[in-house]
DNA sequence: CGAATAGTGTCTATGAGACATTATTCT
DNA sequence: AGAATAATGTCTCATAGACACTATTCG
């Protein structure tokens, strides 16, 4: 017989640690329905669509990265924000597992998803007990956002795997309340809260990649719809550097990579010349 | 009381997946008293020693990377070859596992470790428990490889983990068999022997991510003593890259980055015009 | 001297950044 | 017409690859 039943503090010392996932998923802007946190405060102050209003201008020259954040209920860190995340169950990969828990938080998978690095310092988390976590970045897509929240069947992971190693779960417990409440809610990369363990290094980490990343094209892919201009094209890639991109550059190297399709069709509704509109060229998925 | 007995197949379904740590070790060539293996066999030819003999061309003229690999005693995957490693005792940093653990196979530590990645798929292995491995990718410079094996008091982990989770310890129990012996040996990773559990994926993975590397330099820095010559550190980077280079390119281009500083001594007991003796310029370490 | 490798100089193709100029649409 | 952005063209500079040529040491 099996007697999982909480270990006392010398006992943890000679367990394994045991494994999580967290993610970090960014957007150009989140969910109309999401919560927006002030960056001060931690408050939130109210959802995307009364906060950015009709005013699509805010949407289409989003300057920024958002990420989506979880408030905890409990020590330690006790009303800090963390990574959205998970223990690991017995019977899912990893990608699956990141890809679950961002869902039982935001409500929306990410169109793109791959994993980062695994964070296991025994200095992560001072009381609680060991746990490494291997993070994942992802990206939301225009369509992700747009389209309405989706409910998947959660699954119970408090008896699959907290019976099984309750004390890992006080890590991750707030992932599992009801979501789109008010302790899941947006910030921009630029402008974040206190956060919980070691999730501001994880996610400074997560930014740095994902603009070490050289094939932009497949990444910004995931960020736009099936059509789009290359002003739209260029202010993804601008969001991801932080820094602006000569138009006309951008345009030559863009177009010399070979990716882009002319659609032939144009622009509509613009207060000056339309742009044209291109989509990707087909190509194998992967993430 | 916490009875840590091993499970039967059916609470293990409730069990979190246990942690691991895996080394894909490079060098230019393995330590003097080292074995070698036929790669078709994987059976121990000689030593090193033995095999290069005093041929120092042998040596400088290294054209490939080389890694150690450790025979498995038991199933599953009995008499295969896979990486070194074992699990993570709860007061250990993941680098310091990666870094006994290799030390402990080798009797030598790598001068460089890096974290490469972690494969966590329930298709892994098919008959052990789940098991998370968090591999990583070093290199043994010459300074290594010349010194003789240092013994460190190798913790006794079968005690401090495997008693709470024996199953996870099958996987690795062959890195904990006296060391230099016969069950220890190197391979070059261009003729790689049948690799047990999905290690042959982690070392290409880990040869592809060196190859990546832009700045070799830090890397090549590994390689070499103190003092090299421009010949020398070209050979380093071409048996990283795997394919030649153009010496006069070489020269100008590492020589632009200002990394090197000319010692003015000159190389001795060549059958030819002797080459100058650089060293790289100090800058804080990492790694 | 000849062999062998070290070391230098030069030409060319490519790609990135800067920026001037023309084109097209709406108000 | 004027505003605003799309789209094109051109110049320069930095870098990488190819390769001819000179220098120095040993035997």
């Amino acid at each position: 017989m099996v007697n999982f039943s909480a270990p006392s503090a010398s006992e943890r010392r000679f367990m394994p640690p045991a494994v999580a996932v967290s993610t970090v998923a960014f957007a150009l802007h989140p969910p109309i329905d999401a919560n927006v946190a002030d960056p001060r405060s931690g408050e939130v102050i109210s959802t995307w669509g009364e906060y950015a209003g009709r005013d699509s201008t805010r949407v289409e020259h989003s300057t920024t990265l958002w990420i989506p954040l979880v408030r905890r209920t409990r020590p330690p860190f006790d009303g800090h924000w963390a990574l959205p995340g998970g223990p690991i169950p017995w019977d899912e990969d990893l990608h699956q597992t990141a890809s679950r828990t961002i869902h039982e938080a935001v409500l929306r998978s990410p169109g793109y998803l791959e994993q980062l690095f695994s964070f296991g310092a025994t200095t992560r988390s001072a009381s609680a007990p060991r746990l490494v976590t291997i993070a994942y970045w992802g990206l939301y897509g225009q369509p992700d956002l747009i389209a309405p929240p989706t409910t998947e069947p959660s699954r119970d992971v408090a008896s699959d795997v907290a019976s099984a190693n309750r004390d890992v779960v006080t890590e991750f417990s707030e992932a599992l309340v009801a979501s789109a409440d008010a302790n899941v809610a947006w910030f921009t990369i630029d402008r974040l809260p206190e956060l919980a363990f070691d999730h501001a290094e994880i996610i400074e980490y997560a930014v740095w990649r994902l603009r070490q990343r050289t094939e932009y094209s497949m990444i910004a892919h995931r960020f736009l719809g099936e059509e789009f201009t290359l002003a739209q094209l260029r202010r993804v890639h601008e969001a991801i550097l932080g820094e602006q991109i000569d138009p006309a550059n951008f345009r030559r190297d863009m177009l010399a990579q070979g990716q882009l399709v002319d659609t032939g069709r144009l622009e509509e509704g613009t207060p000056h010349r339309p742009a044209r509109l291109y989509r990707f060229k087909e190509q194998p998925d992967q993430g």
